[in-house]
DNA sequence: TCACTTTTACCCCATCTGCGCGATTTACCG
DNA sequence: CGGTAAATCGCGCAGATGGGGTAAAAGTGA
């Protein structure tokens, strides 16, 4: 069904790396490593023009960055998997390197054995991640508790974000509309913010709907 | 380091399937289950009083739903890992799960081997997920590149989610109230949104910005 | 070249918003 | 039992917002 070669592209500034990353790949049956970049830019103007299935980045290259380079091509190349196969593991990183696009994002120190598994199972439609990554981003969707807003303000601000007027939710809640104009006003007393538009991005960064 | 003895819960109303996961637990050297519940009002009621580290939770249950159980259960214990351990691959489900503090979610059907290594998984740190799990969980950080909107309008756009005024925005981008306002209109339109609220609602949650 | 989009700019006007002030009732907690 | 927080209702006002127009310059692509 699947292409019996898997074609894997690598692009990484260190020269040995790149090279024994080349060397696992194309050791092993089914695998083939046969374009390796040492640059973003390189790879950014090279890559799409390669019948490439799976691409290992690097994040910290000489010139622009991994996280990048997958962000140009991501969209250029719907169909290819990047991984990620770096050292850096903050927060940050990992969730703008998944925001650009990457499939999966591996800790560089893998041992080959994972790191041709992740290959394999980002092409079976998963999304390889070593341990601490997943838990990382797990936790990214666990919902602050530290709400300071009662349960009718948290009421009142899920409206809000839905985009309704004093008026709607007066009349959704069957409350006078100076009631829900007063719950506004001590919402973004405890949210410190001074418009609808803070209080909805705050509500929806901090998870408090 | 930690305790020798794995404490593990169940909470699933299929009496064939909790008795099978507690006795494939309880024949493993270093795990326990003490405790299994066959719904989630029970286990509401009496797991903060069990000396329990990991729990595995069913999502369909005769009453509240396992989504309930650990929203409500996880800020009472939050030394304590829940595993989602369903049928349910739903992308709402999923999330719901998530947010409401998970650590992991597995297919029902995982052999036992998995399953223990899950488990030991989520001890160790990290979070376990089923290979279409983890791909739906880093698909929702992909950003949808088919913003409709022009690069001036997505720059007003992110500033209007930052809360400024028409007469803010106007000066950063050295621009005349009445652009500005211009811009906005448009963005309403494109978005199919008639508010501040809701353009900022809209942009956050499809990663317009 | 012509049509289209983008960006810029302006007008009018009804409505909505945010902020100032105060007030009562209920509920919970020590 | 008294204090505190939450929830409810009230008024006025300056300024902001959203919706309806119009239009010109600049760039883009067919």
């Amino acid at each position: 069904m699947s292409d019996p070669i898997l074609q894997v592209a690598i692009v990484e500034d260190d020269h040995e790396i790149r090279q024994s990353l080349a060397l696992i790949i194309n050791g092993t049956p089914g695998f083939a490593c046969r374009y390796t970049f040492e640059d973003a830019e390189t790879a950014m103007r090279d890559l799409p023009d390669r019948p490439v299935q799976v691409v290992l980045m690097d994040i910290e290259l000489p010139g622009a960055s991994g996280i990048e380079a997958v962000a140009q091509l991501k969209p250029l190349l719907p169909a290819v998997d990047f991984l990620m196969l770096t050292i850096r593991q903050d927060e940050k990183t990992v969730f703008e390197s998944l925001c650009a696009g990457a499939s999966g994002y591996l800790a560089k120190d893998t041992p080959p054995a994972e790191l041709l598994a992740a290959i394999r199972e980002v092409r079976a439609g998963g999304a390889p991640m070593s341990t601490g990554i997943a838990r990382l981003v797990i936790h990214s969707f666990h919902r602050l508790q530290t709400s300071p807003l009662s349960e009718r303000e948290t009421e009142i601000l899920r409206l809000l974000c839905d985009g309704h007027h004093y008026r709607a939710i007066a009349e959704q809640l069957y409350l006078s509309p100076h009631t829900v104009k007063t719950h506004i006003k001590n919402i973004y007393g405890k949210l410190h913010v001074h418009s609808r538009a803070e209080a909805v991005r705050k509500a929806l960064k901090d998870r408090l709907i």
